[in-house]
DNA sequence: ACAAGAATTTAGCCAAGGCTTAGTTTATAC
DNA sequence: GTATAAACTAAGCCTTGGCTAAATTCTTGT
């Protein structure tokens, strides 16, 4: 593919703010990051929730996940649908819904991310509901780098 | 609708870890702001590169959009066209892109809001290359709460 | 034990946002 | 000034993730 000539003479263009136009290919991989970790955004949400509701209630039903993500049963049954074609949940017609090996790491691992950036959050200053907000746009696209530093300000602030 | 027996005695259960496992229509609500959110961040992606652009090269065409998006050129001109239906650019036929009244002032947030993170992140002493990763997923789902512990923090560490 | 209500599934709709392949327009180079 | 290359558009396909309406299967109360 030829560029147009804006990215002939682009290596990254420094701005007065710092954060530059970057290179284009470079800023082509991190959209691509992105869009990546989008497609699992959805994945994490559930199991991330049905974990809590086996914790504290026993048992994931359809009308609990689908209530608490805020969209219809036959949406959440259709998601739900390719999880299980991933791997990630199993469950038989009209039963209750178990996270698989993969499932529950994944949920562990996301569980994990998203109480460090909420307790991040909370560290910083900001309060609690708007933490548990934030919190939940802002887990699927920490870096690992990033959430070490995280972890870090959290102990010190712990002090 | 009627519930489960999950969420006739769930009122903000507590667990060890304090992030909870909300009041299940709370719960709902975040989760619908999130995908509210989400709604626009092709949209803000889009104006702010297109800006970006217009700023560093004189013009926006198609093909550097593209590119720098890491996505195909009809993957694009298919986003733009609702863009410009939704009247946040204009472009004729074959010719490069401009952004209305309304997509400038979102680009100019955008960027705003861009930037606060990126320097918050460096500020922290996240690495510049993580932090322009993290700053491009992060930008979308931080609150001006949030957004203004950030700004403080960066104040206070430029001494 | 069965009727009524709750939970789940099925089917079909829609928009967003990717893709490819093929055609058209514009720009360039000779 | 025209042939070729580059840029753009058009058409059609796919997946994700929402929705509604209607059918089915549990579950429960009497």
């Amino acid at each position: 593919m030829t560029l147009a000539k804006e990215s002939n003479d682009t290596k990254a263009i420094q701005t007065e703010a710092d954060r530059a136009l970057e290179a284009p290919e470079l800023q082509a991989e991190v959209f691509n990051s992105v869009r990546q970790a989008h497609l699992m955004e959805a994945v994490e949400d559930y199991v991330e929730l049905i974990d809590d509701l086996i914790r504290t209630t026993g048992e994931a039903r359809l009308v609990d996940i689908a209530f608490r993500l805020g969209i219809t049963q036959p949406s959440a049954s259709k998601t739900l649908a390719r999880l299980q074609r991933d791997g990630f949940v199993t469950s038989a017609p009209y039963r209750s819904i178990f996270l698989t090996e993969k499932g529950k790491k994944l949920a562990d691992a996301s569980r994990e991310r998203h109480d460090v950036v909420y307790r991040f959050l909370c560290a910083l200053g900001v309060s609690k509901e708007t933490a548990k907000r934030d919190s939940e746009g802002l887990e699927h696209h920490v870096s690992e780098e990033t959430l070490d530093v995280f972890r870090n300000f959290i102990d010190k602030a712990g002090k």
